[in-house]
DNA sequence: CTTGACTCTATAGTAACTATAGAGTTTAAA
DNA sequence: TTTAAACTCTATAGTTACTATAGAGTCAAG
């Protein structure tokens, strides 16, 4: 099959899977008369793979050891286990960020209200003004 | 004072300040005759304005708007209490989706255990066959 | 007068795409 | 048979908010 039929079959577009060859992820191993790139099965598997692993977020660069992994059946799988429990970690993180950042951002929103002027501005004399807080 | 002084007054990066020049958010009003920007208190009080506002993850574009809003002391201050509105959603949004992202990835890892090899992954299995979810 | 610290501009790199330009290929209809 | 639409190709630039260079100029102290 030619591209335009494996990106709507993996619901990824044309430029993406390019690009998914460019950075190692995906390699054409076929090419039509006139220089197009032609998939098989495999490619569609593999491309689907991709796209769950960034579901989860993981880097292209993560993919990129996940695929190499998955080349060599009998070894240890402890190296994915740790990937996903860093990960995991990271995910965690952003989100603690995120709430805190979440509350800071809802009372510093309380400190002011509709029917103000610019200058009246709660919002912008906080900001303004010289704040001490970490992030 | 000259950009570097800036920089360890503000704790920003020369380049940075240089940058925030460029993107229309500090201008230099003044340069030496060696042709070294110059800065006064005002500068250093609108780049802390700056800082404050990244750290609540405002985008320079937002920024932009807000230094463009201050200009107007008079003007009714609702434009900013409305991007605050915006802003606080799309936090509150990504905070969800992390959320469903980390429960994803603790079962996708109780799928595994270590002392497995690469072929018995429990992970690697789940990504490979095709997963009907949406993020 | 030279050394070192500072500054200048311009350019490229980061992540993971997306969007274009300008060219060639294939398929279907007129 | 031609021609038009739809597809594909490569190469390049844009996105965000910086960071990191290169190569040159400026300034103060010893």
């Amino acid at each position: 099959m030619k591209i335009g039929e494996l990106a709507k079959k993996t619901d990824c577009s044309v430029q993406t899977i390019r690009y998914y060859e460019k950075e190692q992820l995906l390699c054409t191993t076929q090419r039509s008369d006139g220089n197009f790139r032609l998939y098989d099965e495999a490619a569609v598997e593999q491309l689907l793979f991709i796209k769950h692993c960034r579901n989860l977020d993981l880097s292209l660069s993560e993919i990129r050891q996940l695929l190499t992994l998955k080349r060599s059946p009998g070894a240890q799988c402890d190296q994915v286990n740790r990937m996903m429990d860093t990960h995991i970690q990271q995910v965690e993180t952003r989100i603690q960020e995120l709430v805190q950042l979440r509350e800071h951002l809802k009372s510093l929103r309380r400190s002011c209200s509709s029917e103000r002027t610019i200058e009246q501005c709660g919002i912008l004399q906080t900001l303004t003004t010289n704040q001490h807080q970490k992030r």
